[in-house]
DNA sequence: CATGTGACTGGTCCTAAACTGGTTGCGTAC
DNA sequence: GTACGCAACCAGTTTAGGACCAGTCACATG
């Protein structure tokens, strides 16, 4: 008999188990499956540190017995988390919330904190705002209806002072009523607006500078530059940003982080 | 919220075999087909998220007798909406609502694969395979001791014929103890090894490519190339290759997802 | 101090019941 | 023929129990 006879006043683990079992509605008929309702709990339990990160928690004997839940089933969600890497199980020992949850650096920046992080002051020349009907191509970036309004934002933007990427950005006006809104980070202004930018896809390339964008760019014409094109999605998916962008080859990298 | 589940334990499904109830008009006597009606609404159910993505929906016999219906009709109806992906089905398990399946762009793959995923044929020629002990850059980039050995693959790698990439890859003798285990995949030996890769760090930058490296590439020199530097590292967290590449800027682009 | 024991941990295997979708066959109505 | 209903069976999943192994750790013993 693999029987458990605890009764000791853990409050940590009363914690836990009170809110897996608020979170879990273990009691509830819904149709979806227990061990499925027990991960998104236990997610939510590590994500409100609930169980903080390097704490450990209740065994899953001690687990199942006091959810009224078969072990089985405490293991498959545990499993799912740890193969999400939020939980470390090891033979013998308790299983434990992952300390530091590798923070990716594929992360969506705007020009402004993708400078500051590399210990640059970000800058920006405005070369054109306008608005109007969005022409087929940018309806078509966009996925917008044709003759929908969008907003557009030329600038150069600069890191100390020195010319860094040219922009061309592409907003509907559904997100961004009038350019003018936007002092100098177009992300800011979206994320006031109840847009936050959520998800983008970016397309680089390299190539060789014309001659007005390299005098804009302070480069001879010929030079390198990286040619980045990106959509921005909002949560729902909806095309937030088309943006294009020509940055200096010569003073910048990507940094991309790949998984698996 | 727990306790006012009184008069019906079952919200969720009740929600649902309520609208479907009402969008379907399964009592009214129309000349559309009742499967039809039914998964319009099933339809519409989803585009409401009535049924939210990811969620499951009650089992065909459930469904059944709620809506006095024969669970063969349900069927029919389900199945014309798992054919348009709304809807997966497993046997044993739940019928749930598609997830958004935006494939994950961020995904380390070799360049074989790269290449498959683009329809292109990958190819190889080599350049050079040798093995000795580090130079003092290369442990640095690899976290090695001083005098380990390391493998060195010099290759041109090619797309359906055409020069695609230069690339040197640097492995320490511990994960490939000789170069000539290599055929056209570096990764699959070392798969094959148990050393699988498992995260890489990667930085592009545009830059112009020299004589030689122009010859061999297939371009004049001065022409636009994206400069990759990757860093690829195993589960635990050791370097298992530091990649330099140089791809043609004309051909190749490299698509990214940034998140949040 | 070292060390060994025992209680506890997760890892793995098993049985079993109650469900799920998958399939087939038979029947009725239009 | 198509639409619809009913029923049985198969295969897979979910959940509940249990038992045993192997690794970990705290604590008493020397």
């Amino acid at each position: 008999m693999d029987t458990i006879e605890t009764s000791k006043p853990q409050t940590e683990a009363d914690d836990l188990v009170a809110y897996l079992r608020d979170t879990a509605r273990l009691d509830a008929d819904t149709p979806t499956a227990l061990y499925q309702r027990l991960e998104d709990a236990l997610r939510g339990a590590i994500r409100d540190r609930v169980l903080p990160p390097g704490g450990v928690i209740p065994g899953e004997r001690e687990l199942a017995q006091r959810l009224s839940i078969s072990r089985v089933t405490i293991r498959k969600a545990i499993r799912a988390l740890v193969d999400d890497r939020l939980l470390v199980q090891r033979q013998g020992a308790r299983t434990a919330v992952a300390e530091r949850v590798e923070k990716p650096v594929s992360v969506l920046t705007s020009f402004s904190q993708d400078m500051l992080a590399r210990g640059l002051a970000p800058g920006t020349v405005w070369l054109a705002k306008d608005m109007g009907v969005a022409l087929p191509a940018e309806a078509m970036e966009l996925g917008l209806s044709p003759g929908t309004e969008v907003c557009r934002l030329r600038r150069l933007r600069t890191a100390d002072g020195q010319p860094m990427a040219l922009e061309l950005s592409i907003v509907p006006a559904a997100y961004l009523p009038s350019p003018d809104l936007v002092e100098t980070s177009l992300y800011t202004v979206l994320e006031e607006r109840g847009h936050s930018p959520s998800r983008a896809l970016q397309r680089m390339r390299s190539s060789i500078v014309g001659g007005n964008e390299a005098k804009l760019l302070g480069v001879p014409p010929g030079a390198p530059i990286l040619e980045i094109e990106r959509r921005v999605f909002l949560e729902g998916g909806q095309t937030v940003e088309y943006c294009r962008s020509l940055y200096r080859g010569d003073t910048y990298d990507f940094l991309v982080e790949l998984h698996r």
